[in-house]
RNA sequence: GGACAGAUGGCAGAGCGGUUGAAUGCACUGGUCUUGAAAACCAGCGUGGGUUUAUAGCCCACCCAGGGUUCGAAUCCCUGUCUGUCCGCCA
């Protein structure tokens, strides 16, 4: 959501921001919506104030035990007045709230120019690949037999897996590896949220009105499914006014994400690169206003030193304004080495929304002694996904001689000490 | 799932359909008094919007949210949300 306000004062700022995500002219609408809500608005409150002042009088005349039958004629002419001006003015303003509310932030000057993915800008390469193709996790897990695919199919159709044995311990200790890390390293405060939410918390992280055919929901009870904890995690402070030396509030969470993922058909097929369930480790910052750039920088290096633990060889993108998700003033990516595929890919994306969802969600701040509040900002990232860091660590940590895996060093603890996962 | 009760300012808590944006207490801010502090006393103390050069004034809205009744709603009616209590079911 944006301050009505600035864009009065600065549309050609906002123009110039949208057109970097491919949009027209907006403030021409919105200016017009607005100057006619407020023309609107303003006669509205004229003759509310007439009708106030009759009011007053008729309860002073009535209190007297006089008559006051001219009065109340003459304020039900106003009323007929009223109630046309008032169901224009409640147009008006939704109308204006529906345009708003569904248009992405204004980026950040950072971020670069471009169209798609491919013209996002690598900031930095770190690891030492070890492994440039040859069989996928599919291929490993299957012949392991520890990861089924049919049998999730069976069961709840495309787009699912099944893992067993020590492949699901694995994902559970890459899961319980990264919480320790972001809760006894980095700060984060670990949570068990929801993981059904109202539509008002996702309409505060951006997801609606705009993306609701992306998410799940329930028949009986109008709830959403979490396609993030950024949605749970983000809404803790909704509705709230945090006192300045309360922030940073760090908040990091484990949960099942659930995502329809309508319109990518064909897309990521194979394999459990993308699916409508997979574990995500979430980390979200809420901070003062001036500290959410250096938040940004913080929040990618506790996502990329888990990688670093892990061994697992990454690079770190930029997001191009193509690429730059809803509510984001700039995101970072960190994508994972996936030898099958020759390529990096996407497994984690942090992101800095500056004051954007702070402001659908109402979630403000007060410096001590002010009077007055600020929104704050809100940031979210990855720290990582799990499903990906387990293709990761399987196609990474291959062993071709006997099919094996071996197990990442900082996972041992959790993996019950053992050296390798192994057919038998 | 069923029955009932409730939601008022930072907190607690009044409130009859008619100068109620809202009593009172606490907290907070300023002042008087005091060597200083406390106490006491005096004064102030919500948010959003419109108009405006203006954080001045004037006006509008806001007593959980959204509708409605009425000349007039914190107060009456409907719907929703949340909280509490009891019953049923249940990991």
């Amino acid at each position: 959501m944006f301050d009505i306000k600035e864009i009065r004062n600065n549309p050609d700022f906002f123009d110039a921001g949208w057109a970097r995500r491919g949009l027209g002219n907006q403030t021409n609408a919105i200016l017009k919506l607005d100057s006619s809500r407020r023309e609107c608005q303003t006669s509205l409150q004229e003759l509310q104030a007439k009708r106030n002042d009759a009011s007053k009088q008729i309860g002073m005349i009535k209190r007297d035990g006089g008559d006051a039958t001219a009065q109340m004629n003459a304020v039900a002419a106003i009323k007929d007045e009223m109630g046309a001006l008032e169901e224009k003015a409640r147009g008006l303003s939704l109308q204006l709230n529906d345009l708003l509310s569904s248009l992405p932030n204004i980026m950040s000057s950072e971020v670069p120019n471009g169209a798609s993915e491919d013209d996002n800008v690598e900031i930095h390469k770190w690891g030492e690949i070890k492994r440039k193709s040859g069989a996928d996790h599919v291929e490993i897990g299957e012949a392991l037999g520890l990861i089924d695919f049919e049998v999730a199919a069976k069961m709840s159709g495309a787009r699912f897996t099944m893992l067993k044995g020590s492949m699901a311990r694995m994902e559970r200790a890459l899961a319980q590896f990264f919480l320790d890390t972001h809760t006894a390293e980095h700060g984060y405060t670990e949570i068990s949220p929801p993981l059904l939410v109202r539509d008002n918390a996702l309409y505060g992280t951006g997801q609606l009105p705009k993306f609701a055919e992306d998410l799940f929901s329930t028949k009986e009870t109008d709830h959403f499914l979490i396609p993030t904890a950024e949605v749970p995690l983000t809404n803790i402070v909704a509705d709230s006014i945090m006192e300045q030396e309360s922030l940073p509030h760090r908040y990091c969470a484990h949960t099942p994400c659930f995502r329809s993922e309508a319109g990518s058909a064909g897309r990521d097929t194979r394999g459990m690169l993308r699916q409508h369930q997979f574990y995500k480790v979430e980390m979200v910052s809420i901070v003062e206003p001036d500290k959410s750039h250096e938040e940004h920088e913080r929040m990618l290096s506790c996502a990329e030193n888990v990688l670093k633990k892990l061994d697992l060889p990454f690079r770190t993108v930029t997001l191009c304004s193509g690429d730059t998700g809803f509510g984001a003033t700039k995101t970072y990516d960190i994508e994972v080495w996936i030898p099958a595929q020759e390529t990096y890919r996407e497994i984690s994306s942090i992101s800095n929304c500056g004051d954007f969802q702070a402001r659908r969600m109402n979630a403000r701040t007060r410096t001590k002694g002010a009077k007055d509040t600020q929104f704050v900002h809100t940031l979210n990232g990855s720290g990582v996904a799990v499903g990906r860091a387990l293709i990761a660590v399987i196609e990474n940590y291959y062993d071709p001689e006997d099919g094996g895996i071996f197990i990442p060093e900082v996972l041992k603890p959790y993996m019950g000490g053992i050296e390798k996962i192994t057919k038998g």
